[in-house]
DNA sequence: CCTACTATTGATCACACGATCAATAAGATG
DNA sequence: CATCTTATTGATCGTGTGATCAATAGTAGG
């Protein structure tokens, strides 16, 4: 089961081995959520002592934060590049809830569910998860805003209607999470909801 | 700052002792969170030796898992009681959204959100959670299945209506916990969206 | 080739966790 | 009052965590 006895690490620069560490912080964080980030876990993975962990980041809140981030982020980028293709506001939110309400992203609503509860031990990473949560809200308020001025949406304050909607899908994730014996059905119902807080027809957000 | 030095701890029933313990994590769990509920700290609490507690529970994942369960059951009881008071599905409804989004419960949110994290790495929690959000579930749709055959909702399928919602307000919560920096508008548009998925009319669920 | 720099490490600390067990002492029972 | 039952404890083990530091060994530069 364990490892061969680890020889020496060869010697690589330093933005190498940063950027080594901060990669397998990111699978770990991915394959086994925010808690596994330990100093052990990260040096065992690329087979270094844990001592050169330390040396490269300057505590565990940090790197737990800065992983936090790194993953949120790229999903954050990921998701707008994809839905920034449609045309319309009507059309990108309904395939904003449907992309992240399809089932294909629970390492990552793993990384958000542990943020929340880790972030009250860990400061930085509690800023950092405002931080996150924050630049979610905005581009969500963004198609919103887009959709209101387009005729689509109607609604008086849009970051309220962004904040809802992001605490909806994130509650229907999380749950998904735990009852993972029959949870196929998240978002099957989420498209009149939406249309019911922005004044639209019963069918409107997954019309064609 | 550290207490006196303890004597001794005087000689109880089992009963009582047993009883003394579970509120201890009772209240630990909802002051600190579930991950604070560890043998010391609960020994500490009640001031006795940590093999004390230790000796009434089998391990302290079990603790746990029936601290949650203590905790989550009790707000279904009060919740349910509160809301049963009033005469139509409708008006439960509302009550029942309002009063777990009115932020009057955040201790209760932090049990929620750690037994999320926490489950995946105790089994019993996991189990006891799963019992309770269906237990959540079950009373959800009971109120939506008595609108429904009352002719005020418009559904069919109570069932996932019920975990869209429990979905919506988990998550609108766990958000709120993180984000306390302007979080006072949870539950402020909701309501149009329970309208638009139970099909009824814009301010129909908040009516007089 | 030699030297200076520094990436890397082993050893070690202090702390917190759950858990076990023989020993103690309080109370019940006779 | 003597005996027995058992609630309670101190001591201890094994594990896991983050962190520090002197010592080592590659490697680049003179």
């Amino acid at each position: 089961m364990s490892r061969p006895p680890r020889k020496k690490a060869a010697r690589k620069s330093p933005a190498e081995r940063a950027a080594e560490i901060v990669d397998a912080a990111r699978a770990v964080a991915l394959e086994q959520g925010l808690y596994a980030v330990t100093l052990r876990s990260i040096a065992a993975r690329i087979d270094v002592a844990p001592a050169l962990v330390a040396h490269y980041e300057p505590n565990m809140d940090a790197l737990v934060a800065s992983t936090f981030g790194t993953i949120v982020s790229a999903e954050l980028a990921e998701v707008g590049e994809l839905v920034g293709a449609l045309p319309t506001p009507r059309e990108r939110l309904a395939l904003l809830l449907e992309t992240l309400l399809d089932g294909t992203r629970d390492d990552v609503t793993v990384v958000w569910v542990e943020a929340w509860a880790l972030g009250r031990r860990n400061e930085v990473l509690a800023a950092t998860v405002r931080d996150e949560m924050d630049d979610w809200r905005a581009y969500v308020q963004g198609i919103v805003e887009a959709g209101v001025a387009a005729g689509e949406f109607e609604t008086d304050d849009a970051a309220s209607v962004a904040w809802q909607l992001l605490g909806m899908i994130d509650g229907l994730n999380a749950h998904a999470l735990v009852r993972w014996e029959d949870a196929t059905d998240r978002g099957s119902r989420i498209g009149h909801a939406v249309e019911g807080m922005l004044g639209l027809g019963r069918g409107a957000l997954a019309a064609r």
